[in-house]
DNA sequence: CTTTGTGCAAACGATTTGCAGGATG
DNA sequence: CATCCTGCAAATCGTTTGCACAAAG
């Protein structure tokens, strides 16, 4: 990426803060940058390391609460596949999970790998209005 | 249930317990006896506060190791739809799972409310085997 | 200047572990 | 009787919270 696109790449972080109506802080804003630069989905922790790695940027609870208003906001996701394990994804499209039964790495699949489901037959009285597949396998690495 | 078919059903949970090589304890047939009598998909807490109720029957550590024979044992599975919450689901047929967005209630879907997916999309190079739907909506008590 | 965010450390809740005694095959 | 299980308590890990100070609008 060059100069000019880093720097409105960085405008549009910053635009996508504030039309959800949150401040732009430092540390929000390198949480959510880095989650949208990353393809894996990763833990609080492995946040922590990567954001601190050169010189420190975020505390974890700061990290934390970053999470939680971004999560409010409606620009990250939580994703739930490993007991005690909670990731995040900054992808809020709608799209699938792979997960690695081996190494447990977890790897977006697009909305469009499947076909649409018809939710009509879930279950008569409950309203179902959204869906996600979770695909399990071996991924390239492990095989 | 009569007392015929409560015995049957007594050994037949014995029966299944065996077949996997595991111990038959008061402990182990109690906590799995009571997951496959319920329709909901409860936490360790709610497993302790439900065996417990009259009289003591398995201590948390226990059923927690319990748990985890089971599981290895493909007796039970565990169900991630909360952060920091492991519920756990004796059915361990192919099915899948709706989550009121209201109340948290997780009920089980008939892995005959969709068709099939065909997996043959999510990427070449990953060898995908399983899969599971996610349904996401508000249940009947919630509306 | 008022509101909201940050960092630290303590608190908390779920799960795991070490160990001594007890039950199972 | 050798092995595995249970219960207790302590330890651990992820997450939340209280509070004093700092930054943002």
């Amino acid at each position: 990426m060059d100069l000019v696109a880093m720097i409105s790449h960085k405008e549009t972080i910053v635009q996508a803060l504030k039309d959800k109506g949150l401040r732009v802080t430092p540390q929000r804003f390198a949480v959510y940058a880095n989650l949208l630069s990353r393809q894996d989905h990763p833990t609080v922790d492995q946040l922590l390391q990567d954001l601190n790695q050169e010189l420190p940027v975020s505390s974890q609870a700061t990290i934390y609460t970053s999470l939680q208003a971004l999560q409010a906001a409606g620009l990250v996701r939580e994703v739930l596949l490993e007991p005690g394990v909670t990731r995040y994804d900054a992808n809020v499209d709608r799209h699938h999970h792979f997960r690695c039964r081996c190494c447990g790495a977890i790897e977006d699949v697009p909305w469009t790998a499947f076909r649409e489901l018809n939710l009509d037959h879930v279950r008569a009285g409950l309203h179902a209005d959204a869906y996600e597949v979770t695909v399990y396998g071996v991924c390239d690495r492990c095989q």
